[in-house]
DNA sequence: AACTAACTCTCAGGATTCTCCCAGCGAACC
DNA sequence: GGTTCGCTGGGAGAATCCTGAGAGTTAGTT
């Protein structure tokens, strides 16, 4: 089993750090590059499964530094990044083939299943499947759709975020500050009360449904998900 | 299974990258050529199974690749590209035997739905059925025609491409952006709203003969199409 | 050539849903 | 019993989506 190769060009060394270690840490085997031009270099060195790339670039825009990409012969699919001020101009035909956009400022967990969606997708190398099968809640990425044994559950964005994490990380104790830092933007900057907040949504949605609670309170610590009793 | 050969000839590098990218995605295999000359070198190589041919070449017009190409024995069908102004004229005399012609701007789907019809008639390889039956919706791509659960409805052609293209992707949201890329004309620059009037339209014609809603909306991320309830 | 119908696209009002914060209450811990 | 921590209802403001109205084009017909 050899490691997904995600190539990350962006010029902002925030985001390229905090993108490179959530996705190192996500068994990802991570390039960066700071501009266009870079990115180029890297990728005739090997060639990545992935490239996450940042529309605006200082020495180029996305659709130019694509242009070069795929003149050098890359076929990598693109999760392509950027503003949300600028989305409406500057995206539209940007997600051709199995590419797809992802707009700043992001949520780490949110970048990880973009990721895999369009491995998937692409199918250029093996994936997780598209369906979390957690015991009794069981999530289908590609129609973004909750079942709790059995039973449909609508959520929001965000809720459905929270739990998706929860379930792919089950029994194991996930702290708030965790919880922040994968589900919510990385520019957010209320306090952790949101995460007890969404929670209780959750619980209020899950329970009435579900044959026991899901999501316990280790007091103290955080939330966990067990997958079974 | 052997992929279906493409040869793409266009002078303009970002239609064959777009177009190149997007078929590889569609599964075939793809091969480029700038020019005239280039097209008759490549085909003597291998024989495509289909040709997309620039009407407007900087050395030659299409009259004189075409003949070029059928002199040395290349039998492949041709899908002339042009410009929507010089349309009537110099396409007519063209399109004979199975070979048919799209106007630019064109949308991503519509290439390949064309490129599939072509190769249906012509038969040289075995290609996906006209019919794309998805539960209470059946696209009967030949005729143009659409039925809900057995009854025929009447699409504009705008409505008809969206919902093939939910269609087609079932099961699967699909986001706004990658809708309007896909479904529009590629130099589209107007904002996603234009998608949501567009499901608007469809579903006032769709629901009112449909026992269930066709197309849902996955708020915050796009639009599905569920082929069972 | 003029008329009509159909179609595409934009825009804005209104309705709904979502996010986030806060404060009061209750439960757990020392 | 007091304190800390977590739960939850309420609500303001924002984001998102739906839809009708209308302008501008194109296509077809008389």
């Amino acid at each position: 089993m050899v490691k997904t190769r995600v190539l990350i060009v962006d010029d902002e060394p925030n985001i390229r750090d905090l993108l490179a270690t959530s996705l190192r840490f996500a068994g990802y085997e991570i390039q960066t590059a700071a501009n266009g031009a870079q990115a180029v270099a890297a990728v005739t060195e090997s060639e990545p499964d992935i490239i996450l790339l940042d529309v605006m670039l200082p020495d180029m825009n996305g659709f130019s530094v694509t242009k070069k990409l795929r003149a050098s012969g890359i076929q990598s699919p693109i999760l392509f990044l950027t503003a949300r001020d600028d989305v409406e101009d500057k995206i539209t035909g940007l997600t051709v083939g199995g590419d797809d956009y992802l707009t700043k400022p992001f949520s780490l967990d949110e970048v990880v299943a973009r990721i895999q969606a369009i491995l998937r997708r692409t199918k250029t190398v093996e994936t997780e499947s598209a369906v979390i099968d957690a015991g009794a809640v069981v999530i289908n990425q590609d129609a973004h759709e909750v079942t709790i044994e059995g039973k449909l559950v609508d959520l929001s964005p965000t809720e459905y975020k929270l739990l998706r994490f929860l379930v792919m990380n089950p029994d194991r104790v996930l702290t708030k500050a965790q919880i922040l830092d994968h589900v919510w933007e990385y520019d957010f900057n209320g306090d952790m009360g949101i995460v007890e907040s969404y929670v209780s949504y959750l619980r209020k949605k899950l329970d009435p449904i579900s044959s026991r609670p899901l999501i316990q309170t280790k007091r103290g610590v955080g939330y966990i998900y067990k997958k079974h009793d």
